[in-house]
DNA sequence: AACTATTTATAAGA
DNA sequence: TTCTTATAAATAGTT
């Protein structure tokens, strides 16, 4: 939409590549936020970069939208019309209904070993939350979760601003909003 | 933009505000296919309807895009430049960087002791995978989850389509692509 | 980063 | 819902 018009295929010329990516972002996330706006709709945009670095739009938040997004997950929530009663058929269908989420549930779960590992051995002197943490994950229940996120008492920092954050209306788009997943400290070279 | 410009506020009549989410909809998948196209970019859009329908774009997949956000989250790839060696800083800088993770995990968890209730139920008679259904989900490896994975026949069908979708090009974009979350039979009235 | 010639998206209307 | 069209917006190529 310029220019000219251009072939839809992966651009050749890396700075031009890198230039269209940033323009396009942009625009993609603006439209998304008008999107959310006008809709009132929830939105969540993931993008990777051609040289890997990830940024992200969401609204109310990525979380929010992420718990949206498994309680559709849930096999609660299926209003199966299934007329057979064989039970490995039903196991089938449900992995079936499943495929997507595996690889991300094995990666959640490594992330919380890494969560759980780097914590435990930290409150390793013991103290009541020790042993919460060092606990089986399946034992915990969400309060007992919640319990642990509570003992930090920078999550109170957090919160005000996350809750702020899903408050206010969609901004304007900008790569400040952009944020990174990580909190990478290079050179920028993105 | 059309035939006249528009307040950036949300849409009042439900009818127009309908319209306006499809309207959009398409265009936003389909920059967003463009971008993947023209830039090799990694793109995951999840979005849900004003009454709460959930619509998804992804390239390559869902899966993959999911995994590689998770590989930013773990705190392997951190290049913290901490000059402290206080263990409770540490400790709270680890979950003031994840605390968009939390929820996330939490629902992760909830899904995964769903999805081993239902499948441990059913191979309750005692197959040898029995056993790896019934045990703590931390003590599997990947590969003994890839075991369980494989174990469900109809897994073959659906990685090889998986495979077909990832390896294909950005497909144009239409609602069939936006494919659901969950299986909804209802009467389409989206 | 800014600037435009064009292309593209889309608000209304049919 | 699907199509048409006038107009607003996005952006490719350029500076």
């Amino acid at each position: 939409m310029g220019r000219r018009k251009i072939q839809m295929k992966k651009i050749e010329d890396q700075m031009a590549r890198q230039v269209c990516f940033s323009k396009r972002k942009q625009g993609l996330f603006k439209k998304a936020c008008e999107l959310s706006m006008l809709c009132g709709a929830e939105v969540a945009i993931i993008l990777f970069s051609p040289s890997g670095h990830p940024f992200v739009y969401a609204q109310p938040s990525l979380p929010a939208v992420a718990k949206t997004c498994f309680s559709f997950l849930r096999p609660t929530t299926t209003t199966t019309t299934s007329n057979n009663n064989n039970p490995k058929q039903s196991t089938q269908d449900f992995l079936k209904e499943h495929a997507e989420l595996l690889p991300l549930l094995e990666a959640a779960r490594a992330t919380l070993l890494e969560l759980k590992s780097v914590v435990a051995a930290e409150t390793a002197a013991a103290s009541t939350l020790g042993a919460l943490w060092q606990s089986p994950i399946e034992d915990l229940s969400l309060s007992e979760l919640e319990t642990l996120w509570a003992s930090a008492e920078l999550a109170k920092e957090r919160m005000a601003i996350e809750a702020e954050m899903a408050a206010a209306a969609p901004p304007p788009m900008g790569d400040d909003l952009a944020y990174r997943l990580h909190y990478f400290d290079g050179d920028g070279e993105w």
